[in-house]
DNA sequence: TTGTATGATTCGGA
DNA sequence: TCCGAATCATACAA
């Protein structure tokens, strides 16, 4: 006799097949037993036949069931029964790990500044966004504060779906649980019955949430891509920017071509990428090479200016009792000497293209 | 609207 | 990997 039947029986349960337990004629046949069996099969008889009933009817029926002297054993042995043939089955199988996909969702929100706290996270990825653009600190900041705007609209729009979907999930699992307390005063529901449902319940609407990050994902991904679309947000470096750049290379007309170190320092004081200086200096070299006579004037220009602040450098270094800086190459050329150099320069690379670099 | 300027990209060569 | 050259795409002024 296993653990069932020995439950059975001890609660004069045994002589009624569960095959039966439905049927009238059963039922019936079991009334002409002792007291206790005919009371468990009345109380049976009139649990199946409440779903025939009108509400009314079966409120009623409801409340006398409620009432009856053997209601909390039958209950009892009925969740017991419930507990070994259906929860034992699909507890194991229910247990899931977490969702990769979920996982990888999150983490790519996390570190996108959208799921994350507000401050940091957003407005890293837009200065990650921005350097990699290329974009300068000055006129690179309306590009900056655009993506943080749009950024953030995507965040508000997330986080208020999201927000719905809990607050959706909490009531509906609120109202599934106390549809499930009322009900099991009539059939039997275990405690660990209602968490799988719950557990059920969470699982639907967490898939559903699935679908709002992917799309959360998908509009970061779209709005970061354009703002790193350099070429379709072109910008013309700032005024100081370029000045600083032409300096240094009419200051150089004789070796255009500034070292690691050099780029990253004129990087450093234009707010450009070592990159974009030597995409200018490609530029710059190739263009003036192309057209001497329309560079001519500012390269004049230029000679100029550097030789003034050359000038005036030399003579705070005087007043100061101090001897010139022997290594700076501006300090000690004149216009008219930088310029020699530059049609040197200039001389040498067109008779001898292949040696321009020296 | 159009022409020019300019920053970025691509490609071949050394 | 760097450079020159050609080209693209966009900004900007007229």
């Amino acid at each position: 006799m296993d653990d069932q039947t020995r439950m059975m029986t001890g609660l004069g349960l045994g002589g009624i097949p569960q095959a039966d337990v439905g049927d009238p004629d059963s039922v019936r046949k079991q009334q002409s037993l002792g007291q206790p069996q005919q009371d468990i099969g009345d109380i049976l008889q009139q649990i199946m036949a409440i779903t025939d009933e009108s509400l009314d009817e079966a409120q009623a029926r409801k409340h006398a069931l409620n009432c009856h002297r053997m209601k909390p054993a039958l209950f009892s042995v009925l969740c017991e029964i419930k507990e070994k043939t259906v929860l034992s089955i699909r507890g194991v199988q229910e247990e899931d790990p977490p969702d990769p996909q979920i996982m990888r969702l999150d983490n790519m929100l996390l570190a996108e500044g959208v799921s994350g706290p507000e401050k940091g996270g957003g407005s890293a990825a837009a200065a990650a966004a921005a350097a990699a653009a290329g974009g300068s600190p000055n006129d690179g900041s309306i590009e900056h504060s655009d993506y943080r705007a749009k950024l953030a609209q995507i965040r508000q729009i997330y986080h208020s779906e999201l927000e719905k979907y809990e607050q959706a999930c909490s009531e509906f699992t609120n109202h599934v649980m106390n549809l499930l307390r009322e009900q099991s005063r009539t059939r039997p529901i275990s405690p660990k019955e209602i968490e799988r449902m719950v557990a059920i319940i969470h699982r639907k609407f967490s898939s559903i949430q699935m679908q709002l990050k992917q799309s959360t994902c998908e509009a970061v991904m779209i709005l970061r891509s354009r703002f790193l679309d350099a070429r379709r947000k072109r910008r013309n470096f700032n005024k100081q920017a370029t000045e600083v750049l032409n300096e240094y290379f009419y200051s150089h007309l004789s070796n255009p071509y500034p070292s690691e170190e050099a780029k990253e320092e004129l990087a450093k004081k234009c707010g450009i990428t070592v990159s974009q200086v030597s995409n200018w200096f490609g530029n710059k070299r190739i263009r003036y090479k192309k057209n001497i006579g329309k560079f001519q004037e500012e390269a004049n220009l230029y000679a100029v200016k550097t030789a003034v602040d050359a000038a005036n450098a030399s003579a705070q270094a005087s007043q100061a009792n101090s001897p010139a800086t022997p290594n700076s190459e501006m300090a000690l050329r004149s216009p008219r000497a930088l310029q020699q150099r530059a049609w040197c320069w200039m001389w040498k690379i067109q008779t001898h293209p292949a040696n321009s670099t020296f």
